[in-house]
DNA sequence: TAGGCCATCTGGTCCT
DNA sequence: AGGACCAGATGGCCTA
């Protein structure tokens, strides 16, 4: 970089800024630049002589009318400098003190601007992550596996809603991690309460279909304590996600005692209540109202805006058992607006439709 | 220590 | 002209 820096006169304003920019950052309040500036000063003051270079072009030709910082470079000579023929194109402007002064200061509201709209970004990738399966505040899902689980999420649930029928939990968790890396695989796996490893066997026996090399066997650590139990196993270390602080959303939902909905780790909404595999039903227990107020909240808050047609469940499955799960598309064999395509084909359910796929 | 992830800066491009 | 968006570059942090 500082090689471009330095190679480059355009960039100059850049090398200027970091040299000396600390009085210059008005409404800048993010620690992280001054870090940079800080590491950075020694290296370009090393590097000022090469600076200096450059500016000799630049600025130290506009000094000469600084007065006047919107008077045109005219035929000052360079352009017809020695025998060369006049330069084409727009005229370069002098770089006058008060044009880079405004170059500088159009730069610094560039880089907050454009901050602010990372910060954005990174808000709504936060409340993504919040509404995808495996919700954890304390170990976030990185930005690209929570695109891919979130687009394996849209396509699992259109896909419920287009066939009507509740898929089995293997084919679910497959369809949810495809793609994912395999830390997020272990992770998605076990917030479902699905063994990983019956998974991922299951899945090599079939020849690899989604991909030979996406789940291997190998190396897959987390054995989901919770298979025989649909608790959380609390005060325990059982379950290796848990000391990560994970917790699956039938813990956040079911488990109202559980330690995590104690924990101040754990703030804010859980992940969707879509375990699949019956236990789901465990949030009717007792009064069926809080509980069911609880799914509807999100069922409603999911799908608020859709139509209040049947689905109708004509279309092959997806989620079916082994024999159908050859439905289950890889992003390479399905493109992804083929999915959006579904919907127009095939109405969809009304959100207590779904809820009764998992509240049975 | 390498690799992954992230935040930030930056210049280019497009649009209003 | 200025803002939004994008992609490349860079360096820091963390983990296996």
């Amino acid at each position: 970089m500082l090689t471009r820096l330095f190679n480059d006169p355009s960039l100059l304003p850049s090398v200027q800024k970091y040299s000396g920019w600390v009085e210059e950052s008005d409404d800048d309040d993010d620690d992280v630049v001054p870090k940079v500036k800080d590491e950075d000063q020694e290296t370009h003051d090393d590097s000022s002589d090469l600076i200096g270079d450059s500016r000799t072009q630049s600025e130290h030709a506009g000094e000469d009318d600084d007065e006047d910082d919107d008077h045109d470079e005219e035929d000052d000579g360079e352009d017809t400098e020695g025998d060369r023929p006049k330069k084409r194109g727009p005229k370069k402007r002098k770089m006058t003190p008060a044009r880079v002064e405004r170059s500088k200061m159009r730069r610094v509201k560039a880089n907050a601007r454009e901050r602010t709209r990372m910060h954005d970004l990174n808000s709504a990738l936060d409340n993504l992550r919040k509404v995808v399966p495996c919700y954890s505040k304390t170990q976030k899902l990185s930005k690209i596996e929570t695109l891919r689980l979130a687009k394996n999420y849209i396509w699992a649930l259109s896909e419920i809603l287009r066939c009507g029928k509740r898929p089995d939990l293997v084919s679910y968790v497959q369809t949810l991690c495809k793609g994912l890396s395999q830390p997020t695989t272990n992770l998605v796996a076990g917030c479902l309460q699905l063994n990983s490893r019956n998974f991922l066997t299951e899945q090599c026996q079939e020849g690899g279909r989604y991909g030979s090399g996406s789940f291997p066997v190998h190396s897959y650590p987390y054995q989901c304590a919770r298979l025989s139990s649909p608790h959380c196993q609390t005060g325990s270390n059982a379950h290796p996600l848990r000391t990560h602080g994970y917790c699956s959303a039938y813990d956040s939902y079911g488990g109202s005692g559980s330690p995590e909905y104690n924990s101040p780790e754990y703030e804010g909404p859980a992940s969707p209540p879509l375990c699949i595999n019956g236990n789901f039903s465990l949030k009717h227990q007792g009064s069926a109202s809080p509980d069911t107020e609880r799914g509807s909240y999100h069922y409603s808050m999911h799908y608020s805006g859709m139509p209040g047609s049947r689905a109708t469940g004509t279309h092959n499955l997806v989620f079916g058992s082994s024999g159908s799960r050859s439905g289950i598309h890889s992003e390479n064999v399905l493109p992804y607006h083929d999915m959006h395509l579904h919907h127009e084909r095939a109405p969809v359910p009304v959100y207590d439709e779904l809820n009764a796929f998992f509240h049975n």
